[in-house]
DNA sequence: GGATGTGCTGTTAGCGGTAACATAGCCCGG
DNA sequence: CCGGGCTATGTTACCGCTAACAGCACATCC
């Protein structure tokens, strides 16, 4: 016994029912049901009341395959469970809302050939434009992007060359600039705490900025923990333990995000060291989370909003311009020293 | 001046393109490059190897209208930035990965009328099958969704009746058991701190079971907290420091999620209250942020990861089955005590 | 030797829409 | 009363791919 009413839509509905239904021509409904072109108030109402009566959804595919034109926008990320992309996500959708753009997203768990598949699948769907994060892709991956014809955006990191046009922040210089603080406020004895994943390129550019500004006032890293997996909270609090018993002489933590600078805020306050006399600590991202802490952890907002915003206006600018130079924007993340930093 | 390399891409590859410069017939390619059909090895050499020169992506509008075939799966859920949707998504993907089928998500932001636009919008797609959150529908979204002809699957909730499948758990019984868990501890005067969302139908029935339960034991909430919006984390804290100020003798705090129950816990631990000796905890939902807090909350996992494997099982299988009846799953989440709730 | 595979490739006819171009009715001015 | 310019609707030819079937060469079997 199927579950389905009275009559029987076993055949899927098209134009074809629409316009038998209401008897004008599958063109006329095509146009009503997009409002292209001129059709008459009366013909439009009955258009309308036929296709609601039955049901009808239209079909994309075919409609996509005619007009040449699909209003869609790839979006690739590496993760969504980091709280970083969900926000980046909501940029981008803010701006679509109102194109008839829409974005459809895919995630790579930070792999390289798993990007590579994705976009290929998302360009085989034939997108008005993609978004992708990083500047990191394989020569594949980078070649059908550059082939695809369409207006092309990654984001997050500006620290290289751009296939197409980036909006992002300099992950080297933020790294160094936190440097900058550190030292400023006396710190000599620097660890750093971070994941371990090889293709997380921007952490790996932000460490690679700190340290330089580190080497240029004669610092090296007093210490150095990675981890990979497992709730950051908990590994921010026991890679934090680790070094400390390690190396009780450390004076600053910087770790290569906020939810384990958080763990480790935590395990430094419920151990009741003083914080930020006796340690200094600072995270990266300034994730809403933050907020809800004892005490304010230094970081460094990523401007996650924005460039999900700019990104998304890129690609809905360019399909009415049709402008083909690619633009780099490059936003600047400003220094939160919160609570965990001393001052002076 | 365009950023093309030599040869100018300008039209957009066909298969044409590819069956011209590899000198057999459009079909031939075609099967090659789905692996389909008997090809000699030779033409599959010759024809990848042209492919792979000219950069070809297959157009799947095309090859999707031809077949009446789409790969896609909808998932329709209400937020990205709670930590448990991305969890679901994770045990869909892991389940479709070898499938051949490919998970579409659209958010909904808990907005009834959103939702029904974001279901119509992929039900435009074709898709082979939906996963949504929740079985709460506008009557058109449950109409066009009955009527797709696809394997639907509502996925977190079984308190109700399901358009075809459904996999979940009942959050009704998961307040109830809390309440009596609550209850059999010994406290008595127990408040509720939750969202304002009147569109979050799993925190409202969850609170309802536990009201229930209460009333069974003639208990009666002694105080209640909403909020909507902001950092969860900070949310927890300021609801928590509320209720405790204005009713100093309330001996339990049930949060509808962890995130705030996080913060509630932070708050009461940094006041040096007694916990779970003057005041219990408890939240919903098992995130793994808790294993990094200095107690574990008191919390019943949702079966997330489950739910997704489930639901994408669903949607595999009777692709291939044909099956037509829908099957209600039902799982069971387990309470965990942590350490925020007296041993009795 | 003719029937019967079997392995490979090509041909034809759509899939369900839409762009572009008719066409038909109507109003208007001269 | 005719040409011209509407507005409202219909016709035709695809979009790029695939299902289904057809064809052909060669091997196999009685």
């Amino acid at each position: 016994m199927t579950k389905s009413p009275g009559f029987d839509p076993r055949r899927t509905l098209t134009l074809r029912d629409v316009s038998e239904a209401s008897g004008v021509s599958e063109m006329t409904v095509s146009r009503v049901l997009r409002n292209r072109g001129d059709v008459s108030e009366a013909t439009r109402e009955r258009v309308l009341e036929a296709a609601r009566n039955l049901g009808y959804v239209p079909n994309k595919i075919a409609g996509a395959l005619a007009s040449q034109r699909v209003n869609l926008v790839g979006v690739v990320i590496p993760s969504l469970s980091n709280m970083v992309f969900p926000e980046v996500m909501t940029g981008i959708s803010e701006v679509l809302e109102d194109t008839g753009l829409q974005p459809v997203v895919g995630v790579t768990n930070y792999s390289p050939e798993r990007e590579e598949s994705v976009i290929y699948e998302m360009l085989s769907w034939r997108p008005s434009g993609m978004i992708v994060a990083g500047l990191e892709h394989t020569d594949a991956a980078r070649a059908m992007l550059a082939q695809a014809g369409i207006p092309i955006v990654e984001i997050m990191d500006i620290d290289g060359p751009a296939i197409d046009s980036a909006v992002g922040i300099s992950h080297h210089r933020a790294g160094r600039q936190m440097a900058e603080a550190i030292i400023a406020a006396g710190y000599r004895r620097i660890a750093f705490l971070g994941t371990m994943m090889p293709h997380d390129h921007r952490a790996r550019k932000r460490l690679k900025g700190f340290e330089e500004a580190l080497a240029k006032s004669g610092l090296h890293l007093a210490d150095r923990e990675f981890y990979s997996g497992g709730s950051a909270l908990l590994k921010g609090r026991e890679m934090t333990e680790a070094v400390l018993t390690r190396n009780p002489d450390v004076d600053f933590l910087y770790y290569s995000n906020d939810m384990i600078g958080a763990g480790g805020l935590l395990y430094c306050l419920a151990q009741g060291i003083d914080v930020p006399g006796k340690v200094g600590l600072a995270g990266f991202n300034g994730v809403e989370l933050l907020d809800g802490l004892p005490r304010r952890l230094a970081t460094m907002d990523a401007c996650r909003l924005e460039i999900g915003r700019r990104a998304a206006e890129i690609i809905a600018g360019k399909r009415t311009d049709g402008v083909v130079g690619g633009e780099v924007i490059e936003l600047f993340p400003t220094l939160q020293p919160g609570d965990t930093i001393r001052q002076g």
